[in-house]
RNA sequence: GCGCCUGUAGCUCAACUGGAUAGAGUAUCUGACUACGGAUCAGAAGGUUGGGGGUUCGAAUCCUCCCAGGCGCGCCA
C-alpha cells in the first residue's frame, strides 16, 4: 500500500520522466509553508542545476504537463522554482479510507538490539533511562517494520565490581545474607538488592583506599571466574536475585528483554575464540598483553588495538563484547546488531566492530551499528549528580513522579470513583508517560539536561498531554456508544475546513515512521504524535462531534476521531507508553 | 597533542538530512461560547541559529578559520 506522498511522488515523477528528467526529482514532500500549499516538489531546481537551465522554465513545463491531473486541486509555481500542490478533498478522503499502516521495511530478518547495560548487584540509576527507553522504542519499531527484533539486556555481571562485593560478604562472614535469599520471594529480592546497593559503594571505596583489599577483590574475581566455591555459588544467587530486581524496574518502564544474558554466560566462549584468532594470525603480543592490531594505513586518527588479555591474564570488555558476538552469530544469526549505548563508547565500538569484521567473527553482510546517545547533564551542564553527589536511583525518580500524578488525580477530583488499584495504575501510567516522553523527545545523539521538573511535568508537550487526548477520544467514543450512535471503523471521512489539517497529518505516519527507523531516532515519532494530538485537540475545540445534528457529518467526525485515536495508540505502543482508559 | 560531539527565543528542546517567513513547550501577558473531559483551546510578545569568511538560485544544515563547553584517546566497564 502506498503512502500519500508515494502516490504524489509517483504522479509527479512520471511527469518528470515524460519530460526526459530523472523521475526521482519528482519527489513530493509535505509543505514547509502550509499557508501556501499542502505539498511541494523541489525537483525542478535540482534538475535545473544539472541541466544548467532556468528552474522556473522547467517548473513551468512540469506544471503544464501535470495540469488536468484530477488528484490535484492546485498546481502552481512559486519562488525560484518550487512546485506547490494541493490535493482534492475527494482524493484525500479516498486515501484515508484505504487505511494507513506502517511500511514493511524488513523481511523477517532477525535484528538484535542491545540496550540494557545494567549491572547486577547495583541499583539502576537515571543514567540507565535513556538506553532503556530508546532501545525499547527502536526494538518495537523494528518489529512493526517487519523485522524480528530481539532485545538483549547484556548485563554487566562478571567484572571486578562483583569481586569487590563478594569479597566483602565473605570477609565479614555475611555470605548467608546472600545464600539464604529466595529469588522467588519479591520481598527477599528487594531486601537483598537494597543491601547490595548500599554495600557496593562502601566496598568499592574501601578497595580504592586499601591496596590489600583491592588485591583481595581482584583475586576473588579470578576465583569467581574459575567458578570456585564459595564465590561462584554466591555469585549465582546474586545473579538470580538481581535479574528479578532488574526485571521489575525495567517492567515499571514497560521495558522487556527477550534475551537475559550477560557477560558471564559468554565467558566460556572466550578461550576458544582467542585460540582461533591466534591460529589465524590476527593477534600479537604487546607489553605482555595479547592484542588485535586494528590500525590501517587509511586511518586519519590513531586507532588503538583491542586488548584480548591484559598483562595479568584478565579479559577486558572488548573481549567479552567479541565473545558475545560469537554467541549471537551462532545462536540468533542476526542480520543487524544495534547497540543503544552512550555516545562516549563510540571508539570502543569502532574497535569491536573492526575486530569482529577483520577476524571473521561477523561476516561483512551483517550490519553492526552503534546508535549512541548523548550524555545526561545536570542543569549546570556537567554530568548529572544529585545534591548528595550520587546519582539518582531510577526507582526514586519513578516514585516521585507517581506521587505527583496521584496528587494531581486527587486535586482534580478525578479519582473519586476509582478504587485504590485503579488509582495506582492510572498514576503509574501518567508518571511513566511523563518520564519516558520527556526523555524520548530529545534527539538521540544530543546531550540532554536532566531536569526533574521537566521529567515530572504533565502539561504542554508531555506524555500526559498525549494520554489526555487519547483518553478524551476514548471517552467520546464511549459516550457515542451509550447514546446508541454507531461508530464506523473506516467510513468516508468528509474533509471540512476544520479537519483538513488533521486529515493531512494522518497521512504522514508512514514517512515519520520510516524516518525514525532509518535513523534509529524515536524522537521523530514523538514529534509526530504530539502534532497529531495537538491538531486533534484543536479540531475538537472548534468543531462539535456528538451534538452535530447532521448525521453524515457526525459519522465523519467520529470516524476521524477514531482514526486519530488508533494512530496515537499505535505510536505510543511503539514508544512503550501505556494509555489508561480514564485519567 | 590527536580525534569525536555540542552551541538555535529567558529556560528546555525541534527543524523530515540543502528549501520559501527557523518551529514547539515552558515562563510572562491577554482572552475562551454553560457543545462532547480546562492535564484543554485561541492569541500576543520573545531570534544577527556562538562569531568571521566561503560554496550556490537558496545555508541552522556543507567547507574553512576563530571562540566557548563536553567527551574519548592499550591493560576499568
Amino acid at each position: 500500500m502506498l503512502s500519500l506522498l508515494e502516490k504524489l511522488s509517483a504522479e509527479v515523477g512520471k511527469t518528470f520522466s515524460s519530460l526526459g528528467l530523472p523521475a526521482e526529482l519528482g519527489s513530493v514532500r509535505a509543505s514547509d509553508r502550509p499557508d501556501l500549499c499542502q505539498f511541494q516538489c523541489n525537483g525542478a531546481m535540482a534538475a535545473a542545476k544539472q541541466a544548467k537551465k532556468n528552474p522556473r522554465e522547467i517548473a513551468q513545463s512540469v506544471v503544464e504537463a501535470l495540469s488536468g491531473n484530477e488528484i490535484f486541486s492546485k498546481i502552481e509555481i512559486a519562488g525560484p522554482g518550487f512546485i506547490n500542490l494541493d490535493v482534492t478533498d475527494e482524493f484525500l478522503s479516498a486515501h484515508l479510507a484505504e487505511g494507513i499502516s506502517f511500511p514493511q521495511i524488513g523481511n523477517g530478518e532477525t535484528v538484535i538490539v542491545d540496550y540494557g547495560g545494567a549491572n547486577i548487584a547495583k541499583s539502576m540509576h537515571v543514567g540507565h533511562l535513556r538506553a532503556a527507553v530508546i532501545g525499547e522504542a527502536v526494538k518495537r519499531s523494528l518489529n512493526a517494520a517487519g523485522y524480528k527484533a530481539l532485545g538483549d539486556v547484556h548485563m554487566g555481571d562478571w567484572g571486578t565490581h562483583l569481586g569487590m562485593l563478594i569479597a566483602d560478604y565473605v570477609r565479614k562472614g555475611e555470605e548467608n545474607l546472600v545464600l539464604n535469599t529466595d529469588p522467588d520471594n519479591p520481598d527477599a529480592v528487594a531486601s537483598l538488592m537494597e543491601d547490595m546497593a548500599a554495600r557496593y559503594p562502601k566496598a568499592s571505596a574501601a578497595c580504592k583506599e586499601d591496596e590489600a583489599l583491592m588485591k583481595e577483590a581482584q583475586e576473588t574475581t579470578v576465583k569467581l571466574q574459575n567458578k570456585e566455591a564459595p564465590y561462584y555459588p554466591i555469585w549465582e544467587k546474586i545473579f538470580a536475585t538481581s535479574v528479578r530486581g532488574l526485571k521489575k524496574t525495567y517492567a515499571d518502564l514497560n521495558v522487556f528483554f527477550e534475551i537475559w544474558k550477560g557477560e558471564a554466560c559468554v565467558h566460556d566462549l572466550i578461550a576458544p575464540m582467542v585460540e582461533e584468532m591466534k591460529q589465524k594470525g590476527f593477534t600479537e603480543e604487546s607489553d605482555g598483553a595479547l592484542i588485535v592490531p586494528l590500525a590501517e594505513d587509511s586511518d586519519k586518527k590513531e586507532m588503538p588495538p583491542l586488548i584480548l588479555y591484559k598483562r595479568d591474564g584478565g579479559v577486558m570488555y572488548g573481549t567479552t563484547d567479541l565473545a558475545t558476538l560469537v554467541d549471537r552469530m551462532t545462536e540468533n544469526k542476526p542480520s543487524k546488531v544495534i547497540y543503544v549505548v552512550d555516545q562516549r563508547q563510540s571508539l570502543h565500538f569502532e574497535q569491536v566492530f573492526r575486530a569482529a569484521y577483520k577476524t571473521g567473527i561477523v561476516p561483512d553482510n551483517v550490519e553492526l551499528t552503534h546508535a549512541g546517545f548523548g550524555t545526561m547533564n545536570g542543569t549546570d551542564g556537567k554530568p548529572f549528580k544529585t545534591r548528595a553527589g550520587g546519582v539518582m536511583k531510577l526507582e526514586d525518580l519513578i516514585a516521585m513522579a507517581v506521587d505527583k500524578a496521584t496528587q494531581r488525580l486527587i486535586d482534580a477530583h478525578l479519582a473519586e470513583d476509582m478504587n485504590a488499584n485503579e488509582k495506582a495504575e492510572v498514576a503509574r501510567k501518567v508518571a511513566v508517560a511523563a518520564i519516558k516522553f520527556a526523555d524520548l523527545q530529545n534527539a538521540r545523539q544530543a546531550d540532554y539536561v536532566f531536569d526533574l521538573d521537566r521529567l515530572t511535568s504533565f502539561e504542554g508537550k508531555t506524555g500526559p498531554y498525549l494520554l489526555y487526548q487519547a483518553v478524551r477520544i476514548k471517552s467520546l467514543l464511549r459516550k457515542a456508544k451509550e447514546q446508541g450512535i454507531h461508530v464506523p471503523e473506516e467510513s468516508n471521512i468528509i474533509i471540512e475546513d476544520e479537519s483538513r489539517e488533521l486529515a493531512l497529518l494522518l497521512t504522514e505516519l508512514p514517512e515519520m515512521f520510516a524516518l525514525s527507523i532509518k535513523t534509529y531516532a524515536p524522537h521523530h515519532l514523538c514529534e509526530y504524535v504530539y502534532r497529531l494530538a495537538s491538531s486533534f485537540s484543536s479540531f475538537y475545540g472548534n468543531c462539535p462531534i456528538l451534538p452535530e445534528k447532521d448525521e453524515t457529518l457526525r459519522q465523519s467526525r467520529l470516524a476521524l476521531a477514531h482514526m486519530t485515536l488508533a494512530q496515537i495508540e499505535q505510536v505510543l505502543d511503539l514508544l512503550a507508553i501505556d494509555i489508561p482508559d480514564r485519567m
